[in-house]
DNA sequence: GACCAGGCACATC
DNA sequence: GATGTGCATGGT
């Protein structure tokens, strides 16, 4: 995995996840499902501004009034009954606080997050890796798609198979893996759409300029 | 106007 | 078990 190294010196410390508290982390986990960034972020701004960015706030808020303050990311009436039931489970299994998550094991909490309803492999891991510093490897849509087009990986595996090939190819400690998926995003926001809109974008697409297979 | 964005659950075949 | 669809805003 000498792409990793060649990343971290192309595009620099990404210092994800950007969030000011593990809860924040959580909650951009939820909402970035399928959206844009920005968008997420100017969710969060209106959860900030309106003082209600911690766990039992937004447990006793309608989820209407909830969708309206999220509206900005999108899905809003799905994402606010998929943050109600992260909290409700956060709120009833460690009093509301994820530092009470840190003791447990990495298996045993990545099962209890995939049992709520609105978190799958992608949000567990990466509410595991971001908000709880375990040491797992978020897969995404770009991950997929990179790896796949570079010839890394055969096409249409699924994100188990997908996670367990680059925990087996990459040696690297917690910041390390920290780093390559948010260096993956990087790296896939500037070249690796699903379609290349432009010459650049096509030249560039196959990043194989990152990867020596 | 089309395409895209740091997915997931559910229906249907 | 694979494939399709709904969910929705905002930027390019």
């Amino acid at each position: 995995m000498e792409i990793y190294k060649k990343l971290l010196s192309h595009f620099g410390p990404q210092n994800w996840w950007p969030g000011d508290s593990p809860f924040e982390i959580a909650v951009g986990a939820v909402l970035t499902q399928n959206t844009n960034w920005g968008n997420v972020e100017a969710a969060i701004k209106n959860l900030k501004h309106a003082r209600v960015l911690c766990p039992k706030k937004l447990h006793d808020m309608p989820n209407d009034d909830l969708a309206k303050l999220i509206k900005p990311a999108g899905y809003f009436n799905l994402k606010a009954k998929r943050l109600k039931n992260f909290i409700n489970y956060l709120i009833n299994f460690y009093d509301g606080k994820i530092e009470n998550m840190l003791v447990k094991d990495t298996e045993i909490l990545r099962r209890e997050l995939l049992e709520v309803n609105g978190i799958g492999p992608e949000t567990a891991d990466s509410i595991l890796l971001y908000a709880c510093n375990k040491k797992i490897f978020v897969v995404d849509a770009y991950t997929k798609r990179i790896f796949e087009r570079a010839g890394v990986i055969d096409k249409g595996l699924d994100y188990y198979e997908i996670q367990e090939f680059i925990t087996k190819n990459f040696k690297g400690d917690l910041q390390d893996y920290n780093e390559f998926h948010a260096l993956i995003v990087a790296l896939g926001k500037d070249f690796c759409r699903p379609k290349p809109r432009c010459e650049k974008c096509a030249l560039n697409n196959i990043c194989l300029f990152f990867i020596d297979k």
